[in-house]
DNA sequence: CGGTGGATTGAGGTAGATCAACATGCGTGG
DNA sequence: CCACGCATGTTGATCTACCTCAATCCACCG
C-alpha cells in the first residue's frame, strides 16, 4: 500500500468528526476537531479550498501572511532554515492542523507539502473578523495555540537532551499518537518524508537516522514495509527507547 | 550593581508602557504590552497581586492548572524535566509574559522564578470569561501564542543545529534583545540564571558554558562583571558568532 | 574567616558527525 | 512492461565537538 494510498484512506474511517464539504462534495476532517459543528460550518463558509499537489510550497519565510490556513487532508512540513543550509524542522503536519498564522506580517517559516494535500485558505483580515464575532472560536484556537506549545516544548526536550536512539523512537511515537488522534492509519505508519527529513527534524544526520532505523528493525521493534511505512511490532521496546517520561 | 538590583531598576524607565498598580501603588510593567489601556484596566481588576521570592516555584508539571499568571516583574524560568533527572529550559520568562495558559486541565511543565518577583494571578474559569467577553482581548492573546511559538521555533533551530558557541551567543543576543523590547536595562545585561541553567537552555554542559563565555572573555566578545552579569563589548562579533539567519 | 555551592579549568572518552563507497528503488522513456 | 539512470537510502571507517570525570577556584553568607 502506498503512501498516499494510506493518507487517503483514512476518509473512510473519520465518521463523527467528518463534515461532508459543499463544494467537491468529499468527506473532509477538519476544523470540527476543534469547533462546535454550527462554528464550523459558518467558518467554513469563509474558505476557499485548495489542492495540493505533492512537495508543493504553502509559503515560505518572510512571505507576507495574507492567509491562514486549515489542512484537511494530506502532510505538511513547517521548517526553518539557516542561511548556510542547515535546516530545522518544526513539525509534521496532520489534517486539522492550522497553518500560517502569525502574531507579525509575515510568516516565520516554511510550509510545505509532503504528500497531495487539500487545506481551506481564510483571508487573514476575514479571519480575524470571524474570531471578533465569535470568542468561543477565538478561545478554542487559543487552546489550540497552547497544545501546538506543549508540542514545542515536547520537540525542545528531544532536541537538547535525548540520544539519537530516543530521538527516532519519540519521534516514531508522537508521529503515531498524533496519526491516532486524528484517525488516521497508524499501522503501517506512513512516512512521507525523507530521511534527511527526519534527520532535520530530530537535529541527526542522515546517517545517523538510518543506521537507528536498521538497529531498531534487527532488534525486531520494527519492521520497514519500504522506506516510506513502518510497522511498530514491540510497542513496549519502542516507548522504553523513547527514554523515560 | 547586584542582578536584582539591575532587574528592578528597570521600573523608572517603563513609562508609557507603565500603569500604577491599585493595590500596593507601585507601577508596573503588565499586560499593557499587549492590550489597550482600557481593557487592561478591567482585566487588572479581576487579578490578585502575587508576590514571589526568589528561586520559588510557581506550579509544577501535572499540577491542575487552577490559575494563568501575568508577570510584572522579575524573571521565571520553564522547564520540562525527565524521570532521569535530565531537564530541558523552555524559556526565561521577563514581565509582560504570560504563563501557565493551558489547553488541558494540569501544567505541561515547571515554572520557577529566578528572581524575586511579581504577578497578577487571574482564576483560570475567570479569564476565559473575561476572553469570552472581550473578543479583541482574545485576538489579542492568539497573537502572543504565536510570538511565543516562533521564540519556540528559534530554540528549536538553536537546539537542533547550532554549534556551542553559537548557542551561547545566540542566548545572549536573544536575552539582550527581549529585555530591550520591554525596556529592561541590557547594559550590563543580567544572567540571574545559574551556568546549570543557561546549560539547561542551550542542551549543552555546565562545563560547555563556561568554556565558551571564557572564551568569549578571552576573545574581548563580552565583559563578565560577575557571573552573572554581562556586559556586551564586541556586538558585531557576537552577532558574527550567533551563526547565519 | 571558614564553609559551601557554584564556576572554572584540565585530561581523556565517546556519541554522533563526516567522508566515502555502495545499494536500492522508483520514475521515465523506450 | 522492462531497462536505465538518478535520487534516496544504507553501511563502513574515521574524526571531532562536546561530554564526562576530576581537581581546583572563587564568591558569598553565616
Amino acid at each position: 500500500m502506498t503512501t498516499t494510498a494510506l493518507l487517503h484512506d483514512f476518509c473512510a474511517r473519520r465518521g463523527d468528526l467528518a463534515a461532508r464539504c459543499r463544494h467537491c462534495g468529499a468527506r473532509e476532517f477538519n476544523i470540527c476537531q476543534a469547533l462546535d459543528p454550527g462554528l464550523q460550518e459558518k467558518l467554513f463558509a469563509l474558505a476557499l479550498r485548495l489542492q495540493l499537489g505533492k512537495r508543493e510550497p504553502v509559503f515560505a519565510a518572510g512571505d507576507p501572511a495574507h492567509y491562514v490556513y486549515n489542512l484537511t487532508e494530506g502532510m505538511v512540513c513547517l521548517s526553518r532554515s539557516l542561511a548556510d543550509g542547515r535546516r530545522q524542522i518544526l513539525g509534521f503536519l496532520l489534517p486539522g492542523d492550522f497553518i500560517g498564522f502569525e502574531a507579525g506580517e509575515t510568516h516565520r517559516c516554511d510550509a510545505e507539502t509532503l504528500t497531495e494535500a487539500k487545506a481551506c485558505r481564510f483571508e487573514r483580515a476575514v479571519f480575524d473578523g470571524f474570531l471578533q464575532d465569535n470568542p468561543e472560536t477565538a478561545l478554542r484556537l487559543l487552546r489550540m495555540a497552547s497544545s501546538e506549545l506543549a508540542q514545542a516544548a515536547r520537540h525542545e526536550v528531544l532536541l537538547g537532551r535525548k540520544t539519537a536512539v530516543e530521538r527516532i523512537a519519540s519521534f516514531l511515537l508522537d508521529l503515531r499518537d498524533r496519526s491516532g488522534e486524528r484517525h488516521l492509519r497508524t499501522q503501517p505508519l506512513a512516512l512521507p518524508m525523507t530521511r534527511s527529513e527526519i534527520a532535520d527534524y530530530t537535529g541527526l544526520t542522515i546517517e545517523t537516522v538510518s543506521r537507528v532505523l536498521g538497529r531498531l528493525r534487527t532488534d525486531k521493534v520494527i519492521e520497514l514495509a519500504s522506506t516510506s511505512a513502518v510497522r511498530v511490532i514491540d510497542e513496549a521496546a519502542l516507548e522504553r527507547m523513547a527514554g523515560p517520561a
